[in-house]
RNA sequence: GAGGCGCUAGCUCAAUGGUAGAGCAUUGGCCUUUUAAGCCAGUGGCUGUGGGUUCGAGUCCCACGCGCCUCACCA
């Protein structure tokens, strides 16, 4: 019987009455021969065709073209009149109006017609009109319901606007709520995009494991998420990062490559944070971190071009220009001019505890105070880091992006010594509207000093810090073979996206983003 | 993990501690140029869950669940 599906379900009485309802009228098209489930009906056209086709064209100039078209898509509203009916129906290309009348149908025709509910499926086909107030609008001369919605669609005004069910059924959300199919249009011509840059710059696409053996989990500072391999019996992780794969594949002659991909880590979940992201790392042999530069600046003036529109975008109020040069801000001196220190005597130690201790005092705040004062039981590298990142990253520029440059060796255990100054890594970070969107740097490719940066994690990791990257012995080895000179970047496509659609959550720009169960 | 805010009909929202309401949707009636169509008449509720206070709880208290924001961790 109709209703013993919605029986089963959780429902409230109206609810069900709805859906019973539906369930009853897709009984009565089958009665009358329509499978309210059926298919082999693919329209020839798009709602854009028309537009494209008549644009402003006037009333007569249509009437001339006697053009059949032939559209299928959601009915979104229906304003009815008894023996007419205007729908509002929508197709991936957009929006179109269809003028359903009962002279037109014929009285089987309209029988059919009345079994429709707003959210069904439908197709029509007839010649373009424009009504009286002027809108392009289908004359149905034929028209099908392929699809039963029995269930209903928010409300047509307000849409949803609970974020939670946006982003648990967003297949309601990407129907009723404007915009969101925008964000991920164009989140997909990021991605298409970024191809087409390195692409025509001869980089290789390729693809890496997502499942590694916990040696080989390292390339970034984050907790994996924990698998088991059954057959083997092997306990695996989930890659944090691509870095120490593709850099092999830089020994192995390919030289310019680069890796799309899903990256996991077992983390909090905020605004900017989703357990499961996807990132872009790319290597190019014989490049250095200048030269990334140079080309971070040229892909996301042509990203914001060719998503936006323009160089100049707007995030959350914001304008931010993309337009290169973007300035070169040194963490060191920075950080040390923050503390009233010259770069020389910050990376030196001397005078560090106390200007920390100093800038502790100063800041009202209780955590940044205490994370301060707690670095000066660090390196001077460590500190330095610190320092930026509580009295310089907040002050970064908010209406273009940011390279931070001049990196402390220790934060960074696969990066390239600088030659002037062994202290220091030839290293940067791109910051945009305060979110890190870019890491970047010349490779350490010197076998010996990346045993030692691992030494170094290992023994971190024994005194506590469950970030730091395991020894992998297989990558020195690689090393080992000779890697040439190479620069490699990733970014965060999740948070490339958030500024290019001015989303403020992760979670707009992810289609299905984790959320705990419902109770 | 901590703090703040929220959770009422399918959806969007109301309701001094005193009979849970409206709009949309839905159902029935009228209507062949509407744009959130219109007019008339109906239906629809375990107020997130569980305790407590009270003569009486959507409202006050406690616990829990889910979400959002801020912070911590992080990209």
């Amino acid at each position: 019987m109709a209703d013993t599906t919605a029986a089963k379900d959780d429902l409230g009485a109206t609810e069900r009455e709805i859906i019973t309802t539906r369930l009853e009228k897709a009984e009565a098209l089958r009665a009358l021969g329509v499978n309210p489930y059926g298919n082999g009906v693919s329209p020839r056209h798009l709602a854009a065709d028309l537009q494209a086709r008549y644009g402003e064209a006037p009333t007569e100039e249509i009437a001339r073209d006697p053009g059949a078209w032939s559209l299928a898509g959601r009915v979104l509203a229906v304003r009815s009149f008894g023996k007419a009916a205007f729908l509002k129906v929508r197709d991936r290309s957009g929006e179109l109006q269809v003028w359903v009348k009962k002279d037109k149908l014929g009285e089987a025709g309209f029988e059919r017609f009345k079994l429709l509910d707003v959210g069904d499926l439908i197709a029509a086909e007839g010649p373009a009109t424009r009504t009286k107030t002027g809108e392009l609008t289908l004359e149905a001369l034929s028209f099908t319901i392929l699809t039963k919605a029995t269930r209903p669609l928010p409300e047509k005004w307000h849409g949803l606007t609970d974020v939670e069910q946006r982003y648990r059924q967003r297949y309601v959300d990407l129907v009723v709520t404007p915009g969101v199919r925008e964000v991920f249009v164009k989140r997909a011509k990021i991605v298409s995009g970024i191809r087409r840059f390195l692409d025509a710059r001869g980089y290789l696409e390729v693809e890496t494991p997502t499942l590694h053996k916990p040696e080989e989990a390292g390339g970034a500072a984050a907790r994996p998420f924990e698998t088991h391999h059954n057959a083997l019996g092997l306990d695996l992780k989930l890659r944090i990062a691509t870095e120490l794969h593709l850099k092999r594949l830089i020994v192995g002659g390919l030289d310019r490559v680069y890796e799309i991909g899903r990256i996991w880590r077992n983390e909090g979940i905020d605004r900017r944070h989703n357990p499961e992201f996807t990132s872009i790392e790319f290597y190019q042999a014989y490049a250095t971190h200048d030269d990334l530069m140079t080309l971070t600046e040229e892909l996301f003036q042509a990203l914001a071009v060719e998503v936006s529109g323009g160089p100049v975008i707007s995030f959350q109020g914001q304008a931010i220009d993309l337009t290169p040069p973007y300035p070169r801000i040194s963490m060191v001196l920075e950080a040390a001019r923050a503390l009233g220190l010259s770069g020389e005597q910050a990376l030196s130690g001397a005078g560090l505890g106390e200007a920390l201790a100093r800038a502790a005092a100063g800041i009202a705040e209780k955590e940044p105070a205490w994370k301060l004062s707690e670095a000066a039981k660090k390196s001077p590298g460590e500190a330095i880091a610190v320092a930026f990142e509580i009295l310089c990253e907040p002050k970064l520029p908010v209406d273009r992006p940011a390279f931070v440059v001049d990196f402390p060796l220790e934060t960074s255990p696969l990066s390239r010594r600088r030659d002037a100054d062994p202290r220091l890594v030839d290293r940067f970070e791109l910051y945009v509207a305060g979110m890190e969107l870019a890491n970047a740097f010349s490779e350490l490719n010197d076998p010996a000093d990346q045993r030692a940066r691992f030494e170094a994690q290992v023994k971190a990791k024994v005194a506590g810090d469950d970030e730091a990257m395991p020894f992998d012995e297989d990558y020195v080895r690689a090393l080992e073979h000779g890697m040439p000179p190479t620069a490699g970047e990733g970014i965060g496509i999740d948070r490339l996206a958030m500024l290019l659609t001015d989303s403020a959550s992760i979670r707009d720009v992810i289609l299905f983003p984790l959320l705990k169960p419902q109770a």
